[in-house]
DNA sequence: TTCCAGGCGTATC
DNA sequence: GATACGCATGGA
């Protein structure tokens, strides 16, 4: 990782990104592009950013050298080597051609409280649906709500979000991990099996959507969540299942080919 | 108007 | 354990 400060800004070089394959593909849904096109804006928990760039080169403006280095970098999962990972998926013709598509993916490390609001709201749901849902969420109370102020709700006092059926869902999953019922910090440790289990104690979290909380939120990369579109190119692609090379980081190759799959009309 | 969206809970077999 | 169906809301 290269970086450098400039004025109130940070540079960072960094040849396996780009904006828009990793902040608007389906991971992450507070981001918003510039009018312009040269860039994002958007929250990562109370954290505000502006980042552009493009072709190696980007700019976090207003960004201090510490919420660089303390925040960003984590966020952007900055220390872990992309090139390699493609390097490796390289092995598997169809995973060459989606790292060819898209290889400046990124896997973000969110917030695993975040994560859990967004896809219990993802269910029978599309993407611009999702982003007005938690947008309506967090401007509500001008920050994202703690799991203890959304315990408090009521699905009456939640109409404002017009999340539908899902209200109620979002009230079991608050409740749960305000009172310790499910400690998502304990998820990134248990063997991956268990940590599913737990989080399918929330109504409204399924096989897909804990896949989805324990890949996004949770760091936990072998967790590979399958929805329509990965079922499809699963059982066209991989009726054995996944190749050796993705082991491990199962989910991050699923970025690659969810992307893949849904924008190159293959 | 009708159909579907990064699913899940429930009923039924 | 598999399969069918309803579900709130918004956009095409």
């Amino acid at each position: 990782m290269r970086y450098e400060s400039s004025g109130k800004d940070i540079i960072l070089y960094e040849n396996d990104l780009n904006l828009s394959q990793t902040l608007d593909c389906g991971q992450a849904f507070r981001w918003e592009p510039n009018e312009d096109g040269s860039g994002y804006t958007g929250w990562y928990l109370d954290r505000y950013l502006e980042i552009t760039g493009e072709n190696g080169v980007f700019r976090l403006k207003n960004t201090s050298e510490s919420d660089f280095l303390g925040v960003w970098r984590d966020y952007f999962d900055l220390d872990t080597d992309y090139s390699e990972l493609k390097r490796l998926y390289s092995c598997d013709p169809m995973l060459k051609r989606a790292c060819e598509f898209s290889g400046g993916m990124r896997l973000l490390r969110q917030d695993g409280w975040e994560a859990l609001c967004s896809y219990v709201f993802s269910s029978n749901n599309t993407i611009h649906n999702i982003k007005m849902i938690i947008k309506r969420l967090y401007e509500h109370y001008g920050h994202f709500p703690s799991p203890a102020e959304l315990a408090g709700e009521s699905e009456e006092s939640l109409s404002y979000l017009r999340c539908g059926f899902r209200a109620k869902y979002i009230i079991d999953a608050a409740k749960k991990v305000a009172e310790g019922e499910v400690s998502l910090e304990r998820l990134r440790e248990l063997p991956y099996e268990s940590a599913r289990a737990e989080l399918m104690r929330i109504k409204g979290v399924g096989p897909k959507v804990s896949d989805c909380v324990l890949l996004y939120g949770l760091c936990r990369r072998e967790a590979f969540p399958v929805d329509v579109w990965i079922k499809r190119a699963m059982s066209r692609f991989y009726p054995d299942g996944l190749p050796e090379c993705t082991k491990g980081t199962e989910g991050i190759a699923q970025l690659y080919l969810f992307n893949y799959i849904r924008r190159s009309g293959e």
